[in-house]
RNA sequence: GGCCCCUUCGUCUAUCGGUUAGGACAGCGGCUUUUCAAGCCGUUAAGAGGGGUUCGACUCCCCUAGGGGCUACCA
């Protein structure tokens, strides 16, 4: 055993990587680099009953776009097959079945485990009479007293067994965890689980720890589901005379009604989010504060502060909503907070009446970004700016009880003094300042009202009555369109 | 039912015995204003209940209540 920071993640591909798991990933990892220890990805495949078609592809793809790469482990080359790299693989773990098995075998051998004969019917009739007369529902050790050579001698015949932990049936057994300290369990109250099943694959709680062990996992950090079984686990390594790791068990992620995440009630999948147009950075952000903060005044982390801050110790024990308002509001805030060229590249994509103008289109675009939750929405925000022809028909040009002719002199007025204006000026740096100032005046001189100016320029500039200022309008459209806009509003009123 | 875990504003959280219990999201109000956003400012809102321990408890202990998880040859 060496003193160094090894943590896996090691997640089940019955799916897609999931909100809740992608937060384990996270707080793995953070622990990892902050320590200069390896983040490894393993791959826990051994139910073969729910393997899921493209399952371990997702997760790892997901985990890089998310800026989660596991140093060793599991990965994708560059062909996208799922590979290994690593000096304590297999890292799949289905791979390691023979390994498993040699364990099973040894604990049996050091009457640490046993062979069992019984069969599903029997389970299943004993459950059912535990549960009618009100006791716990565990194994009652038929087959525990069953001497060795009698089991090989059954198992020689074709019989067929599973093997389970033989754990003490009385005292009790205090564990230490990270995040909660002392959790003491009475051995009475837990069940001989199981270890080898019939089709020959482990368990999760023999693989998952003898894997554990060979790979020289320093650290487990996985859902707090997993507590119950931890004695279990401990039993294990104690059997084994092996050291166990640190444990931390994760508070759960929650539903709004307090019941563990679920799909049922949740977008569960990172990839949803993702393709909502959810950016990574704001997902990590979000989710590694579910759970922890580092400060309690802040909110706003890049990956490499949070990997610096990160502590163990401090992760909450109380479950936490997943509540995704806050994930839009940090989406808001680092939309508006990148570069203006990233930006652009996120959000371009989306449009789709294209127009060789680029740079009217980067206008309108950059002229919506302090309305964008999801890159996905500029498309319908800068719709009307894109626009050919505009229809005023559901639209009040004029400005509350403004008359017709009273909206057409003011347009008239205003489009005179445009006219005047270079093609160059009018999209040039600080023009909106520009035209504030001049229409201001203007409006100043005439003696007129700004509602009743420019409530009718903006709507005739922009088509709706909710928009961006007039002076914005004019910088991102430039002089031909602003100009064709007035006359056709000035047409249209007339 | 049994076992285990948990309990601060609606939500995410800070507080590691002494604070006017702080921040953020959401909400509400205001400023700005031609509209809607954005922004800025302000504001409503919390220690589940009951016992202890202590000069002093959100903080430590116990009980109760509530919530959650586990209770598979699934992870």
């Amino acid at each position: 055993m060496t003193d160094k920071v090894r943590v896996r993640f090691a997640p089940s591909p019955t799916g897609f990587l999931h909100i809740g798991g992608l937060r384990t990933a996270l707080y793995n990892e953070l622990l990892a680099k902050q320590k200069g220890g390896s983040f490894i990805l393993r791959i826990e495949d051994t139910d073969q009953t729910r393997l899921v078609e493209g399952g371990i592809e997702n997760i790892v793809r997901t985990m890089k776009l998310m800026g989660l790469e596991a140093n060793e482990g599991i990965y994708l080359d560059n062909k996208g097959q799922v590979s290994e790299r690593g000096e304590y693989g297999p890292y799949l773990q289905s791979r390691r079945k023979e390994k498993h098995a040699e364990y099973a075998e040894q604990m049996v051998v050091m009457g640490k485990a046993y062979h069992c004969f019984c069969s599903a019917e029997r389970l299943e009739e004993l459950r059912r009479e535990q549960q009618a007369s009100g006791r716990p529902t565990m194994y009652d050790g038929k087959c525990r007293a069953i001497p060795l050579e009698e089991a090989e001698k059954r198992i020689a015949e074709g019989e067929k067994f599973v093997i389970r932990l033989k754990l003490p049936k009385q005292g009790k057994i205090t564990a230490w965890d990270v995040i909660r300290d002392d959790i003491t369990f009475d051995w009475s109250l837990i069940d001989d689980q199981v270890i080898i099943k019939s089709d020959g694959f482990p368990t999760y709680h023999l693989a998952a720890t003898c894997d554990d062990h060979d790979m020289e996992i320093s650290h487990v950090i996985r859902g707090e589901d997993w507590l119950p079984s931890l004695p279990k686990h401990l039993f294990i390594f104690e059997s084994f005379g092996w050291t166990p790791p640190k444990y931390a068990h994760l508070p759960l992620l929650l539903n709004a009604d307090h019941s563990k995440l679920s799909k049922r009630q949740n977008d569960v999948a990172v990839e949803d989010y993702l393709k909502k147009g959810y950016l990574p950075d704001a997902i990590i952000n979000f989710v590694a504060l579910l759970g922890w903060n580092p400060t309690g005044d802040r909110e706003i982390y890049t990956h490499e502060e949070l990997i610096a801050m990160f502590d163990l110790a401090k992760v909450n024990k109380a479950g936490a909503v997943f509540n995704l308002e806050k994930l839009d509001w940090l989406n808001e805030h680092y939309l508006r907070s990148m570069p203006n060229d990233a930006y652009l590249e996120l959000v371009a994509p989306h449009v789709q009446d294209k127009t060789d103008d680029h740079g009217f289109l980067d206008r309108c675009l950059l002229l919506v970004r302090d309305r964008v939750t999801l890159p996905s929405q500029a498309v319908e925000l800068t719709a009307d700016l894109l626009k050919e022809d505009l229809d005023y028909s559901t639209v009040n040009i004029t400005w509350k009880t403004q008359p017709k002719e009273q909206a057409v002199e003011r347009l008239s007025a205003v489009r005179e003094m445009l006219a005047t204006v270079k093609d160059t000026d009018f999209v040039a740096q600080g023009a909106r300042t520009e035209f504030e100032m001049e229409i201001k005046k203007l409006i100043t001189e005439k003696g007129w009202g700004n509602g009743d100016t420019l409530w009718p320029l903006r709507v005739a500039l922009s088509g709706n009555e909710k928009s961006p200022s007039p002076f914005e309008l004019l910088e991102v459209l430039g002089k031909d369109r602003s100009l064709q806009r007035i006359d056709a509003a000035i047409d249209f009123l007339g």
